[in-house]
DNA sequence: GCTTGACCTGGAGCCCGCTCCAGGTGCCAC
DNA sequence: GTGGCACCTGGAGCGGGCTCCAGGTCAAGC
């Protein structure tokens, strides 16, 4: 069976030692095996699970829940429901992060094109006071432009 | 021209009263008009500009880097093109994180997907230990199944 | 046999972004 | 005139998620 050391570890995983540690500390991996030298050696199935928390930390799982993902794993076979209801309810919970950073991100744009267009109409053209007024609302700016 | 009380503002913006205050203190917002009781008043502006912080924070820009934005903002029209650099920017990092959350949603999916094909395999054809390993490794199981 | 380097431990510290608190003001309703 | 309420201030505290540190162990290479 292949064994990781922990650098090997944070390596492949992209967590950092001190990560790793911490992450063993409080649960949220099952104790790592010891060599004699009591140095940590990870195996594949950590690895696959670390995987596992990466994906679920990236898209804003919070300890506090891959903590519980990581109890039901370990009460065994008889959880699955559970962690696919938890994995389902994070499934939405990431959609609906997408869904308003693409709204949020269609307002910057908008803020964007709007700048674009104060640069585009020729000096003087207009008072130089934007005091944060919203594109929509200087829609006539834009319209000066013709 | 309109006012709005501090909780009127709070209310509008989705902002507590002390985030409002302690933007307000760290410059993030210009110093806010007081009322002859010393009583902050929101203007329309104000509120304008408290709707972009909100995109801004709520697609992950950190608080150092909208105070950047409201410098250029203070400093005027010459910074137009920095502040195009500066949201131009922060879209492609808006972008990048969908990106990033679309993909680690398919490995959520999967998941879930692995558990429900775990499910659907009458009990005792498959050994218990699920160990954490990745759905693909476990192709087997789902063979298992036809 | 000594250095180097990767690791170990427990515990303190850090950064971010708020959030709470104590003590005070001003105004309105009863 | 006395609640009650919305607000004020400066400053402390907090929760999350690490990150760093001091002091120590072991293994390999020179």
């Amino acid at each position: 069976m292949t064994a990781y050391t922990p650098g090997q570890a944070a390596e492949e995983t992209g967590f950092s030692l001190d990560t790793l540690r911490y992450y063993e500390r409080i649960g949220l991996l099952e104790p790592i095996e010891r060599n004699a030298a009591g140095q940590r050696r990870f195996s594949e199935d950590d690895l696959h699970w670390l995987g596992m928390v990466r994906c679920l930390r990236d898209t804003g799982m919070s300890i506090a829940e891959m903590l519980r993902f990581a109890e039901l794993t370990r009460e065994g076979e008889h959880t699955i429901r559970d962690r696919i209801a938890l994995l389902a309810a994070h499934d939405r919970a990431v959609e609906s992060q997408i869904a308003e950073l693409r709204q949020k991100q269609e307002v910057i744009q908008g803020k964007i094109q709007y700048y674009r267009d104060v640069l585009a109409i020729p000096d003087g053209l207009y008072d130089c006071q934007e005091k944060h007024a919203a594109p929509e609302e200087r829609r006539d700016l834009q319209h000066a432009d013709g």
